[in-house]
DNA sequence: CTCATTGCAAACGATTTGCATACCG
DNA sequence: CGGTATGCAAATCGTTTGCAATGAG
């Protein structure tokens, strides 16, 4: 099994060692691997996705490893659950520089990215008033594109 | 079997008929009922929530008529399945007059409900600057509760 | 040596589905 | 009647868990 990755980011380090530490756990080159490959990550990945990709890597490992590293994961706030899906869990590096939202085409499926200061600052005054401490959104405008909002009009 | 209730909305009933006659399916009582029952909701419900509220009703209802008459609900689109939570879906009633976004505690589930119009505004503005023609949109903002933002304090 | 980690198979639990029966038009 | 709706039990499927074996400190 190849060792050649390190984990980037000081703080993500730091946070996973104080937790092991503070929780009487001990560290494993198999946990260490899977957490490395998933923090390089810059989107949204399931148990199943991940372990499909690592799995030629470690040789062996199996499925709980890789539930039970994401539940490490989410516990000491590497990583977000987020329930897109019915019935899936996808788990989000917490790591990433810059959030975007999505436009998204009901007609042609066609996904447009933006940011938006104003609105991320919008969701900050909300949730102050109800004394809630965000740690991530999600915002997903759907509509019509340029090209099927004419197409439809023909 | 008592049958005093009615669904209120028009709009929700043609829907409903419309859908019912041009898909081959037939009415019941059953189904009615529990329709109504959920029309009826101002928030969102889990199927074994409304299982448990009406099961004693309608005598000898199962778990799958539910079920399925969620999902029909959902199809011709009376309902919102929300994946809030792990596993578990909440259906929407839509018939309410002002849309709303959510405050979603990733620690205790508990959900907040709120409504923006500045961003609502913003998301118009978005929209124009990609030629966007919004239909619809989803909000959910993830984080920690008061309490248990306290809690993790602790 | 002691306890945490892991792999496997079995268990879970919300949802779906196959099938025989009840119901609607 | 012909076909849909329903209840029940069994099946699904992502996820969790019990247990014996392995690994870390």
């Amino acid at each position: 099994m190849k060792m050649n990755f390190k984990i980037k980011k000081n703080y993500d380090i730091k946070r996973l060692n104080d937790y092991i530490a503070t929780h009487g756990l001990k560290s494993s080159k198999k946990r260490q691997f899977i957490i490395g490959y998933f923090l390089k990550q810059d989107s949204h990945i399931s148990a199943e996705e991940l372990y499909n990709q690592i799995k030629n890597k470690i040789p062996g490992i199996g499925y709980s490893t890789v539930y039970r590293t994401l539940k490490l994961l989410a516990e000491c706030g590497l990583a977000i659950p987020q329930y897109f899906e019915k019935r899936l869990v996808r788990f989000e590096p917490i790591h990433k520089k810059e959030h975007h939202d999505h436009l998204i085409c009901i007609e042609c499926g066609k996904i447009i990215e933006f940011t938006c200061g104003e609105i991320e600052k919008m969701q900050e005054t909300i949730a102050q008033r109800y004394k809630f401490h965000i740690k991530n959104h999600k915002l997903e405008i759907y509509g019509l594109c340029l090209n099927c909002a004419k197409r439809r009009r023909e």
